[in-house]
DNA sequence: CGGAATCCACAACGATACTG
DNA sequence: CAGTATCGTTGTGGATTCCG
């Protein structure tokens, strides 16, 4: 994805859909919230997220670390280490994120009702 | 939102889930977007997000209906017309989204140069 | 322990055709 | 014009297994 040669599109090709993008992918804000308190290791993000595989999670922080917003540091050590961080990059995004949680807390009961409204009809 | 002192899944229910679940929707945060500015027809909304599928718009707008943060409202009239609006709710969530567009433009090109650098190596 | 690789079920998405 | 129905393709995500 990222070409979007359709046009005359008002949102086709704005910077917006660069952060829909990143904020798309199912895991990934999840993952940069695991990271928002400090670095994190491979497992103790899958024990701190939760219900995560390793695979995805694998996934989600290689796609990360390709946009900059998360750093991979390997030691050699045995057994292996690895650590992951946010970057500076990375942790500006954090603020916006914030801003959908506060939101979330604020509303989240008025979209609980609306969907009960909604099916209960 | 999350506080790590439970020990356990510090995500897994806690509300900021419920904006994940919202905003991981492929099109609604384009679909909301288009609907910023006012209210919008079917055939509006498709020509001005661009790219997008009449079935997926459809589907879109009833999930964001049934989340209480758009509301349908259907003419009776020949040929039919049908309007969607965001509600008072939706427009709330519109702060958090605008701080990501904003985040986006200062930093994308951040984020396309890093990913350029990923791929060159 | 971190993660790559394989397999597979299933949901998402798009295109098309059709109804009211 | 708005929406549904059907179908085919592609992608996503989990479980498992193996390698460093």
């Amino acid at each position: 994805m990222g070409d979007f040669t359709g046009g005359d599109v008002f949102l086709a090709d704005c910077p917006a859909r660069l952060a829909v993008e990143i904020i798309t992918d199912k895991w990934a804000v999840v993952t940069l919230y695991g990271l928002s308190r400090g670095p994190r290791r491979h497992g103790e993000l899958i024990d701190l997220i939760g219900g995560i595989s390793k695979k995805m999670l694998t996934q989600t922080l290689r796609r990360l670390t390709e946009h900059g917003l998360v750093t991979r540091i390997a030691y050699a050590e045995v057994p292996p280490r690895v650590e992951y961080a946010l970057t500076e990059l990375g942790t500006t995004l954090m603020t916006p994120i914030e801003m959908l949680t506060k939101w979330a807390e604020q509303n989240g009961a008025a979209v609980v009702a609306a969907q009960e409204a909604a099916s209960a009809q």
